[in-house]
DNA sequence: ACCGCTTTTGATTGATCGTTCAAACAAAAG
DNA sequence: CTTTTGTTTGAACGATCAATCAAAAGCGGT
């Protein structure tokens, strides 16, 4: 079996995400492989292929790479959307605030993208908002009966993205730091408001 | 003196926003501006130029080409904020969910960025936030009175850039829509804390 | 008309891009 | 050993990239 994909693959996540999918070529894939140009073309038709692959694998093991050490220790639904977050900043943290989301950088780095790869794209923001959704319906009466759970989840991604990118730029974790606290704001006056009869909208 | 150069600028603005700064080729920009490599390479030292070019061009008219369309006929400053998003939902729907916010996208897109480039866009950000945290403070006593408006600010613009992403990558306004619906809701719980003694934080 | 300076022309450069393919090689089956 | 099938090699291709530069053209001042 080709171990040539996954070798490629691996890189390539790497790569992407440090550079850019447009930035990465073809070459630099197959310096950081030791593989020639060949090989690669024998496992994959093309380089977008390889983008294909590279978000597949994001997307099937979102779990495993992702929820499952952000969220260990942490029981609570609501505590662990927060601590998700808390891994997002220890990525940046780890880059130097150099971090952005893989997902997100391609999302907007990509600006006519091929279907497949769009949509690829927008499986993953489901699987990410998915995940988040069920947390919030675990979360249960705590939160006010008609919210809109599956609008609050994208939510939280809007937040993430628009934190991290933010930190990015400034080269600074408190503008992350700082959506995320304005989240948490946001969830108090929910739970707050969950609590007594609302007054307002929710 | 030089038109050429407001020619490349207006040109630069457009494919940078449509295609990206690494997508858009000089190639590109000579044949929408009907000039010779030369004539760019007399005015701008090398394309990375044309990029700061067109960061201070956004930058420095930011009000009259952003605020003054989204604003006109508003005079709330609750409601600016909202118009401003809604502003950006016209570009959405006028590009059928294809818009991208310039300055996002290129946040996003360039990985390495000079230090010059990468600080006009933190600048272009503070342009923006800026002007947010003035309509929060023109609010007055209608929002909590310990709010950290700077931080709210940012978290517009966090909703803002983490909508415009979603609505463009699941190719549909409602991700915009329901990021800004809950940032209304956000607004009507902290107006609804100001008005009672605060209970949670805020 | 002539000068000096700015601007434009556009062919050309060398680098790099994604991709191809005939040939060599490896491994398993007959 | 022979054949078949799958995989790797790596030089080469044409396209495109950002950038160059000597020569030509424009132009205000005298």
């Amino acid at each position: 079996m080709s171990d040539a994909r996954e070798k490629i693959i691996k890189a390539a996540m790497e790569l992407f995400w440090l550079k850019g999918f447009n930035s990465t070529s073809v070459a630099d894939l197959l310096s950081r492989t030791q593989l020639n140009s060949g090989s690669l073309y024998h496992v994959f038709p093309s380089k977008q292929d390889v983008l294909v692959g590279v978000l597949e694998t994001y997307r099937d093991g979102i779990h495993e790479m992702l929820f499952a050490p952000a969220w260990a220790g942490v029981d609570d639904p609501i505590e662990r959307i927060f601590a998700l977050l808390a891994y997002y900043r220890a990525g940046i943290i780890g880059t130097d605030c150099t971090y952005g989301c893989p997902i997100g950088s391609l999302a907007l780095e990509l600006h006519e993208p091929d279907p497949n790869v769009r949509e690829l794209i927008a499986a993953n923001f489901n699987a990410w908002t998915g995940a988040i959704e069920n947390l919030l319906e675990e979360a249960g009466q705590r939160l006010p009966k008609n919210l809109d759970r599956a609008a609050l989840a994208q939510f939280v991604l809007t937040t993430m993205e628009g934190g991290v990118m933010q930190a990015r730029t400034h080269r600074d974790v408190a503008y992350f730091d700082r959506a995320v606290a304005q989240l948490r704001t946001h969830f108090d006056l929910l739970e707050q408001a969950a609590r007594k009869p609302a007054k307002g909208r929710a």
